[in-house]
DNA sequence: CGCCGTTTTGAGTCTAGTCAAAGGTGGTGG
DNA sequence: CCACCACCTTTGACTAGACTCAAAACGGCG
């Protein structure tokens, strides 16, 4: 399958300060499905595609954006034009009620898609804010369309990729639905530290990017539970946390609380 | 725009017995954009379709599959060829945790798509279970997926189904990370409400297909609980609730819970 | 008519939420 | 470089809402 490598595997240390290691051969959205898949860390751009079809690919993600920690990539209600992927930082996506209530619905790291959600309306459903200063690759999707017109194996890798996105969220559901607390924020961390392991960080030693409010909305719980879970894996010698810095001891263990 | 009409907007009582009225002409998934959505008794076939294009897309959901009451139309792991749609009765789509827990992700309706979430890794991801005496379209992806290269109408009103999919899912996990238990029985009776209208039924007065123990799962919180919220919003008069058979006496009141 | 699965209701328990206060951390500007 | 400020995190005490267990009532079906 022809792939586009995404990190060396080694292990920088996670700079604490908040500015990630770039890579630029980050081309397509990963494609990650569900929470079972230890994926090698490479992204497949798509099955069978040829060289030519990733000379095409590279041609419509030619622009890229910044956005500064904080600010929103696009908000609701926004038209929608295109999709994006996550070339560096990370963001969340946030839903709003109209009382005002809200809900984060997934955190996106490097590789990730954003925007997909926007294509059933014409126009974006969440908000999408960056949890740190990020950069994405911009696809403009009437472009991602037509290509994928052109190339069935992109066509089918973008229904993989839509798809993936629903299978992750049954997932997310999954666990606010039937989840302890305490299983929440383990099932959280596992998840994150696979999701590091497939971009080429170490899978027990990461930072977290976003608040324990942001954790807790998230996983529907409040901060202070959070908070309060994190002391309890701690003195079970589950986990290692100082602040947003964590350690994943006994991973295993994580998997069975 | 090119639409089929559903049904007549007559309101049938609902049958108790169990089996609803079929109507033929139901031929593609409907597409609801969330519960935001009050659309007209119609299925938008694809916006733009011509006439040629409803034809072909007769021919490739010419078979159709009768699911009796607790069985499955697919299950997890079962490999992913076919796309459904409902035509009569109804589903509900669980996916199980190793650990044995499981969550109702979904209830589907007439007009209602099955089975996207196989796309993602060519196996299927839940379990859909037929609530009552029910009838699907089968619709082949890999020949779906032909006409909706040739038909780019159809492409679209694809990707819309697909992101549909995800913003629904969005909307559940809103409803599971924020809502007091009161708040989701109500929320689920008017989603339920919304469906109903939209299908040519009264969106006052229906019969529940599921238990109360389903609706719990679906709901996040046990069904003693669903059983007390019932009550509840009955002593408030906003519901009138024989069992399985509701009546809305107040919508305004009921979606201000 | 009787049985079985479902639903309702009650009493007691426990988990997570709320409110409050103290302790950390990181970022900014002097 | 340090001090300050704003924001984030931790912890405690108390409360509220949902869960558990239990038993009775209901309803559909053979």
């Amino acid at each position: 399958m022809l792939s586009v490598q995404v990190k060396p595997a080694i292990y920088p240390a996670p700079a604490a300060s908040g500015q990630q290691a770039r890579n630029p051969s980050a081309a397509f959205p990963h494609y990650r499905p569900g929470r079972i898949d230890h994926s090698p860390p490479a992204v497949p751009v798509a099955k069978g595609a040829t060289l030519l079809d990733l000379t095409r690919l590279q041609s419509i993600i030619c622009t890229t954006r910044k956005v500064k920690r904080g600010n929103a990539l696009y908000r609701t209600h926004d038209p929608f034009d295109s999709i994006y992927t996550v070339r560096a930082g990370c963001f969340k996506t946030v839903i709003t009620h109209r009382d005002g209530k809200e809900q984060v619905t997934g955190f996106q790291f490097m590789g990730e898609a954003l925007g997909l959600d926007g294509l059933c309306t014409e126009r974006h459903n969440c908000d999408a804010i960056a949890l740190e200063d990020s950069e994405v690759s911009v696809i403009r999707f009437a472009l991602l369309a037509s290509l994928c017109h052109q190339v069935s194996s992109i066509q089918h890798h973008f229904y993989r990729v839509l798809s993936g996105e629903i299978v992750r969220e049954s997932s997310h559901m999954m666990m606010l639905g039937t989840m302890s607390a305490e299983q929440r924020v383990a099932a959280f961390l596992l998840d994150l530290s696979v999701r590091m392991k497939a971009r080429g960080y170490s899978p027990v030693d990461f930072y977290l990017r976003m608040t324990r409010e942001e954790m807790g909305n998230y996983l529907g719980i409040k901060l202070e539970t959070v908070s309060r879970m994190f002391s309890k894996l701690q003195k079970q010698g589950l986990v290692d946390a100082h602040g947003k810095q964590i350690r994943i001891v006994n991973p295993l263990g994580l998997s069975r609380v």
